[in-house]
DNA sequence: GGCCTGGTACTCTGTTTCGAGTATTCGGAC
DNA sequence: GTCCGAATACTCGAAACAGAGTACCAGGCC
């Protein structure tokens, strides 16, 4: 993705809404909002500012007029060049052919998760999963609001789409909690001596420098495949 | 997240390590990789160094001692401190209770979609598809190697995740290329006849203008809910 | 008449991030 | 013995980002 010349997919986007016809930033954002893109694509003023200034720069977009009604600031309005039209519809194809490296924080967080103790993980897993159904309730809510409103699915498919990734993780979260509280994710039961030994007082560190000595039979924790 | 006084998660990562024992920075990204760390949290030296440096000046950690074997560049070993070891916990558990919204690249093209005509699309969704199915394999053959080494589900549980993520997406992406072959989405026979259209010759401008003349009883795309 | 809220249209500035580049050493192949 | 590539341990500067702040105006309310 860092081979386009503006990285940023707020540029997408913006290259999307001048596709409909010329506008000023400040009309694009309010564009993007009453849509509800918002909710897909990253939006502030400071990004998105930049982001027109480095299209322009690439000549995929050009400044058509600058107008002022009374003494409101100015605005500048663009008009999207062929160039930026072949690139959007390049960028968007690619968007959706290729699949890329998120990081998603959870992943992040699942990777640390032995830091903390067994139980405690099961009881933040469990928050999260309170968490993640009302938010597909709230996304429900608001498909139905749009089915109300007559507006076609089409319009409507990024929050589908999120919301049947809220489902997956939602399932993938219980079922991970329930597994860390009956012990049977592999390496749970080390993982929960581990820490009762640290509650004693013992550091990380000591612990690591004899694990035999202090978690016996869990020690394989520290040495997988000690038995080869 | 914001409010974090070091928001990159590549610093947990730091201070997860680091509470283990002191080590420098290069150690900690070798650390990293050598566990598979580097697939779930982006790594890269520019950051590594810049956020060492914030967590140093936020007093999360400090350096414990500068050496230098022989002529190779000098190291500088960093320890945790008392409050890098609560920051560390307490950004943990956040990260593991509470869902935040992460901008996908495929949720923001799925909601510029319309732009490219249908069967386009539908083509687009097929080809992601079987490079999901390769990405899906691709980590069940490292979840395999992982268990050869008797390594514990617990240490590999991130893989497991993305892995259950990519499965959802899978589903998601073959279901709705087919729902768009089928015109089973709704809205999907008049975003059909708008790409007829432009195919003619005709701006998606002009056609904005006066739809009901170019898309007739389609024209609803444009006017949801018009016969209210 | 004056005040206050909310919308319009940006601007500014301190961080963060990225990843290519640098300089050195070590181990193995020939 | 020496040459090559991989590993070690960072450095640097340009680009991107975030989001608070600014300056203006219209309309409603008391």
């Amino acid at each position: 993705m860092t081979r386009r010349r503006v990285s940023n997919p707020l540029a997408l986007a913006v290259l999307c809404c001048l596709v409909e016809r010329p506008m000023h930033p400040y009309e694009i954002s309010t564009t993007l909002r009453s849509r509800g893109k918002e909710q897909s694509i990253k939006l502030n003023y400071g990004s998105l500012y930049a982001v027109v200034e480095s299209l322009q720069k690439h000549a995929l977009v050009v400044p058509r007029e600058t107008s002022r009604e009374g003494r409101r600031p100015q605005r500048t309005v663009y008009e999207i060049t062929e160039a930026g039209r072949t690139e959007c519809e390049d960028w968007l194809a690619e968007l959706l052919s290729t699949p890329v490296r998120d990081f998603t924080s959870l992943e992040a967080g699942l990777s640390m998760m032995p830091l903390l103790p067994p139980d405690e993980v099961a009881r933040l897993l469990e928050e999260r999963s309170d968490k993640l159904r009302t938010e597909i309730r709230a996304i429900d809510a608001s498909l139905s609001v749009a089915d109300d409103l007559g507006l076609a699915e089409l319009f409507v498919i990024e929050s589908r789409f999120r919301r049947a990734m809220l489902v997956a993780e939602l399932d993938f979260v219980t079922t991970l909690a329930t597994a860390i509280r009956k012990d049977e994710l592999t390496g749970t039961s080390g993982w929960r001596l581990l820490h009762e030994v640290q509650a004693t007082g013992v550091s990380f560190e000591e612990i690591s420098r004899d694990p035999v000595r202090y978690l016996g039979e869990e020690a394989r924790l520290f040495q997988p495949n000690s038995q080869d």
